[in-house]
This record gives C-alpha cells, sequence and structure tokens, in this order.
DNA sequence: CGGCGTCAGCTTACGGTGTTCACGGAAGAT
DNA sequence: ATCTTCCGTGAACACCGTAAGCTGACGCCG
C-alpha cells in the first residue's frame, strides 16, 4: 500500500517532467494531482532532491530495460546485431523521452548527486554495454591498439577506469578500454548533441549522421554495420 | 546610462550563475545586490529567460573570445598550433566555467530558445572554428573520404549544414563536411562529458583522455599533433 | 478491553520566486 | 510651463519548498 503511492507519486513526477522539463517538476503540484497536499509527500521523499533521484534512479533502470529488450530480441550468437540495435534502442529511448534524459545526464542542481540508487541505476545501464563490447573482446574482432601508443597519463586512469568496471588490466588490455572509451564518447557525443538541440539550427534530420557516425565506430571494431530495418 | 545598469544587470546575474548554478538565477536577488527592486529590472528584460537569453548570447562571444584569443597568440601560418590551442582553450573555458556552459549547452526551459541573439553569437562562435578548418582545406592536408562512400540521407543532411555555414558544396566537398562534423561531434562529446561529470566515477582526470583524443581525431586531419606546453 | 506507539496526512506558517499593475517622480522636449 | 517619456517603487497574485504541530487511524500488547 506505501509501495502503491510511492509509485504514483514518482508517476505523477514522471509526467510533470515530460510535460513541462526539469524544473517544471513540483511537490505541489503532484500533490495536487493525488489529491493530497505537499506535505503528506515528506512521507515519502526527504526533499524534492530525494524524490527527483529516486525518479533518476527509475530511469536509468527503466532506459537500461529498454535497451536490453531490444538487444534481447536478436538471438544471443548475434553480437553484432545486438550491438547495432542497443546503440540504436538508446539513441532511441533518448529521442523518445528528451527531458528525462536532460534530467540524467544533465547537469545536477546546487543538490550534489552522490545518490547511492542513482549510481548505482547508472552502473546497471553501463554494464550492459559493457557486457556487449565484452563479448567482442572474446570474439577477438579486431586488432587492439599497440599498449606504447597509450600515453602513460591515460593509462593511469584507465587503471581506474578498469577497476571501477569490474574490468581488470589482467584480462582486459589498456588498448581495449581506450578503444571502449572513446567510442562509447563518440556516440553518446551525437545523441547528447542531439537531444540537446545543438545542431538543429544546423543539421535538420540528425539519424544519417548517427548511423554514419554508427558504421564508422563499429567497423573498425570488426562488428558488420546493418543498416536499420524499418517495420 | 541606460548601457551601464544593463551591463550591471548581466554581470550581476552572471555571478549569481557561477555560485549557484543555472535555476539559482533570480530577479529578485539580482535586484537585491543592486538596491532596487525586481519589478524595476522589467524595464530591462522583457522576462528572466529573455535575461538568460542575453546572457547567454554574451557568454557565447566571451567563449569565442577565449578561443580566439589564445588562438591569436601563435602566428597567423601555424595552422596547427592555433587548431590546437583553439580546441584546448574551448576545453579550458568550458571547465573554469562550468555552470556557464550548462547554461548555454544545456536543455533550454521550457521558454524555448529561438533567439536571435543566441544565434548570432552561437554562429559566431561555430565560425571560429569553420575558418580555422576552412584553412586545413586550403592546404590540403589530408585525404578527402570518397563521396560514395557518404550515404545519401546524410549528403542531404550535410548540403543544409553547408548553405547554413556558409559553406557550399562547390568549394567544400561532402567529405570535407563528414570530417568536420564527425570530428566536431567527437571533441565536443569528451568536453560535454567531462563537464557534466558523466565519467567522474569512473574516471578521475579527463584531460589524459582529451588530449589522447585530440591526438587520434587531428592526426588524420594532417595536423601535427604537440603535447600542451605547461608555463 | 484499554492503552500505546507508529504513521499518514492535514493545517498553518515562513520565506522565497516570477510577474502584473497602478503609481510617483525626474528629466527632456515643445 | 506643460507634456511626454522613461525609471523605479509598492502592493498584490499565484506559485514554490519546507518546517512544525496536530488529528486520526491502525496494529500490538498487556
Amino acid at each position: 500500500m506505501r509501495e502503491a503511492t510511492l509509485a504514483e507519486i514518482k508517476e505523477n513526477a514522471r509526467r510533470q517532467l515530460a510535460e513541462q522539463g526539469p524544473g517544471g517538476v513540483s511537490l505541489r503540484a503532484i500533490a495536487r494531482d493525488m489529491g493530497m497536499t505537499a506535505p503528506g509527500l515528506y512521507r515519502y521523499f526527504s526533499s524534492i532532491g530525494d524524490l527527483l533521484n529516486a525518479l533518476k534512479a527509475d530511469l536509468f533502470t527503466e532506459l537500461a530495460e529498454a535497451v536490453e529488450g531490444a538487444s534481447s530480441a536478436l538471438p544471443p550468437e548475434d553480437t553484432d546485431g545486438r550491438i547495432l540495435t542497443s546503440l540504436r534502442a538508446f539513441r532511441t529511448w533518448a529521442l523518445a523521452n528528451r527531458p528525462e534524459f536532460a534530467l540524467m545526464f544533465g547537469l545536477p542542481g546546487p543538490d550534489r548527486t552522490a545518490d547511492a540508487r542513482v549510481l548505482e541505476a547508472a552502473r546497471h545501464f553501463a554494464a550492459t554495454f559493457f557486457a556487449l563490447f565484452d563479448r567482442l573482446l572474446e570474439e577477438r574482432r579486431f586488432a587492439l591498439p599497440a599498449e606504447e601508443g597509450i600515453p602513460p597519463a591515460l593509462r593511469a586512469q584507465l587503471d581506474a577506469f578498469a577497476t571501477e568496471t569490474g574490468f581488470t588490466t589482467d584480462n582486459v588490455s589498456y588498448g581495449a578500454l581506450r578503444v571502449l572509451l572513446s567510442s562509447w564518447v563518440r556516440l553518446y557525443g551525437v545523441v547528447c548533441m542531439e537531444v540537446f538541440d545543438h545542431l538543429s539550427l544546423i543539421l535538420g534530420d540528425m539519424e544519417p549522421l548517427f548511423e554514419a557516425e554508427l558504421q564508422e565506430v563499429l567497423t573498425p571494431l570488426g562488428v558488420a554495420y546493418r543498416p536499420q530495418e524499418e517495420p
């Protein structure tokens, strides 16, 4: 019963987020829509920042599920297909849920994040892609860049990266981490610019650019690009 | 005299932005700091969104000046050096002015941008980099990708891009635009993730990654990478 | 059964916000 | 000297987040 109202609160918050954008989410409006008063919500969340963090965590798992759901429609052996659809699902979800994406990936307010739930959910989301990349490594699809080409300063950071993500520098080389990181940044950059509308004045439809980047990023990784099949 | 108070308002807004982050900028606080009352500000700006847009435009020109300033410290013939320092100046400014960057590049509120001043300033900022890239093309530093490799859908978008930016498909090929766009997205992505703290949990210091990306993006463009000289 | 503790939700209140409106006053132009 | 134009104020409205204290219902336990 408590769980139900808790879910209802987040549901309404989500609706407001979608309709008004982040910043348009207000405790009072949520309470109003639920036939409650604002202070009553404090039984469930210690502040509006707390609510937003909880929502944020939910959104990360929702996004992760969207990605995994799309990916799992393909046979497990089809690593190429799963990678392609996962990345496309990421973009699709982001575009279909722009305000949500802005909340998740935009600058947090003065209330510093550091929320355990959010971090956990974000980690799970990231792990989705790490797992796929791991398959790619196991299948030895591509030649890893030479370790000597990687500056020592970057290598040190990659160490932190590896320990944080569960990869270890034993089973995964610096070169692999380097490639993973730069591939992710590149594709993430396109989606980020698209959601935040940075090129709208310049580029009408960004899907061709995304698809082209997809191809250009994945091909050197040994992933066979396939055009998107339209249903 | 009107100009002076107008500047003072924006100055105070800027200070609040830097201290409290976007969203922490309030008309009443600005007025308070200036010994005025909030409604008085409406003689200068029609709303707080209007003020923020004006500020945004100023910030774009400030950023452009920071980039051009750093770049112009090098001799004009040194295209390589100017490109490197311009991109580094972009990152440096973004990191030194995170809330400002968030205002400029984050999602605008419900008040849709479409502000002429902002667009103009943003265009000028972008032109800074376009000019450098143009030099690169004139010097024919690198082999352009074949046009046939570029999907027709993307080509159509690149046409819009070209007409919008002053490049024409006469003096600049699809391949060049394709390279420019993907290079920019890649470097922008790193800075964006760094400012928005997306990898802070994973990567402590992102400067090595940025420098590595810089090298990897620019080398194929025929730009000789040089490590950053520390003063 | 009576008492007790826990909890949900309300009312009230405080201080903050953007914005509108009607007003005063100063300065410049005719 | 009057008229106009503009700057800035004060009061008001409608919101917002949050703290404190209260009421009422529920379950548990003696």
